[in-house]
DNA sequence: CTAAAAGCTGACGTTGGCGTCAAGGGCAAG
DNA sequence: CTTGCCCTTGACGCCAACGTCAGCTTTTAG
């Protein structure tokens, strides 16, 4: 079992973010007896699974909910249709950046290809 | 030229938006000699294109440098800077998102799939 | 044993992209 | 003329995921 200090360096994340996370049913913790939180080494990889979900444009509240399935397998209609849904959600914005990635492409091909060959864009 | 309320309408968007967007320097607008806002036909489409940089994660600072490129094709030193760095960015996002995605479906698939037989853990 | 380092619980601050009144001005139709 | 819709400029509200004190307790290193 580690400390929050420890936990926060290995994942790279702050302590105030843990503990924002145990607030709102993330990330659990138990405690020693004088009120500090330990966490299972485990909890390196959730809090990296949360990072990733975050990432994903989900909120804290879809991820109470989804994490349990994540754990056990055991879903419940809820977090069943919350899957669904944001998997289309996530789905469709790869789409969309797909898409302004390639305006963003052509917009620096337009500022460097014409203009002349200098140094930035020859590698491409 | 159209009426903010129309470009409005036309884009999607709210007036309180676009108002933001002229603040902002993302969307110009001319006035008529009473003040009001006069918009070209075009402004829909660069509108649209706003939102999509929105989506893809950019900030407004970010895209107000960057729509000149958008225009005409003249880039500063700092305005390429950004369109590579946000380029990236997206680049990155998009594996993020598909590792993200990737994770959700093995949920689902776990979640539904062993339903009709029996116990998850026999499997593992 | 002591002092620094690390933890604890509030509680207020921040940031962005708007939403939402509030209080008025302008202009076509009946 | 006046009704009614659209427009204007402030200015405050909002929400999420933390950052950042403040004041106090626990743990650890020397």
């Amino acid at each position: 079992m580690i400390r929050i200090g420890e936990l926060a360096s290995r994942s790279g994340v702050s302590t105030r973010a843990l503990r924002y996370y145990e607030e709102h049913h993330l990330l659990p913790a138990e405690r020693t007896t004088a009120g500090q939180r330990l966490y299972p080494e485990s909890a390196v990889e959730r809090v990296q699974m949360i990072q990733g979900l975050y990432a994903a444009g989900l909120a804290s509240r879809s991820i109470a909910v989804l994490l349990p399935c994540v754990d056990n397998a055991e879903a419940t209609d809820e977090a069943l249709g919350l899957l669904w849904a944001e998997r289309e959600r996530i789905d469709q914005q790869i789409l969309d950046l797909v898409q302004t990635r390639a305006r963003l492409d052509e917009v620096i091909t337009r500022a460097t290809v014409p203009e002349a060959c200098t140094s930035v864009a020859e590698q491409a």
